[in-house]
DNA sequence: TGGTATTAGTTGAAAATGTAACTAACAAGT
DNA sequence: ACTTGTTAGTTACATTTTCAACTAATACCA
């Protein structure tokens, strides 16, 4: 401290801590107050909504969420009738996750409110800048692991 | 889904949760381990570590941060012995707090690890890209309020 | 076949967080 | 003095998250 002075506001973690409580704050509005989700399970959503079939296993590897969280949101969306579960036959212990009709429409309905949240979201930061930050952040996600 | 295929991977919001949880661990098992500290905890300990005496409010408002959670998190610092508060006489309604010299010595020792782990993140990132990715994000922070 | 290890997913208890209601102190107008 | 309103900070309760233990299915190997 009294030899170089920590800077707060310039110190990553906490950054990007904020920023994406901030940004999150906004988006959560829309899934919690529509649909009742929680964010670990609109994350699911919108895997199984891009990607077709996963089991709990590749969703938690993809979003680098820990399972007892998948496992949790997956048991909420199936009670919300948004995803079926069929155990495969190959082998037992897999779970094939599969979007409803209702499910997909929450997706399409979520996805469309997710790019204009985003759009509004870029729109505040300079012309050239967006597309460096999110080089950034998808660097300091993969770098990690 | 049809019309514009949704790029979850690059939306902001996912992002920088992804990227905010990803860069904190490895400071939080630093602050957890050496010292017992939750998030709320080191923050308040900086906050108090750069500018000295301040009320819970002040830290509140500065960090952007719910006063219940700054409440635990003194409670929990002066616990740890790691700060004093005092009544201010002027208005009794507010707590001066202020660091006691164990709070001093964990906060230049976390902010001499937390310096080390910030240049450790931004060796990751582009020459010229972490000066741009903090202004980002400082930007999205302080857009939003 | 039997034994050990590994993997997918779930569950329960403890810890942390969010929300709202609360106490105590002050301010300002009457 | 006496309401009414506001502010600083705490507490209580419900919701979430975390962590570790658990079940069930499979794999590997002797």
């Amino acid at each position: 401290m009294t030899d170089k002075p920590f800077a707060l506001e310039q110190f990553l973690p906490y950054l990007l801590n904020l920023a994406a409580e901030e940004c999150g704050r906004g988006f959560q509005a829309v899934y919690k107050s529509r649909y009742g989700m929680l964010r670990t399970e609109w994350r699911v959503l919108f895997h199984l909504g891009l990607h077709g079939e996963m089991t709990a296993r590749d969703i938690s590897m993809r979003a680098r969420t820990h399972k007892t969280k998948i496992s949790r949101a997956v048991a909420a969306l199936e009670l919300k009738r948004f995803l079926k579960r069929d155990r495969s036959t190959r082998d037992r212990r897999h779970e094939v996750l599969r979007l409803t009709s209702a499910g997909e429409a929450a997706f399409d309905d979520l996805s469309a409110t997710a790019s204009a949240f985003d759009a509004k979201l870029v729109a505040r930061l300079a012309p050239d800048h967006a597309s460096i930050l999110r080089e950034c952040l998808t660097n300091l996600i993969e770098t990690s692991a």
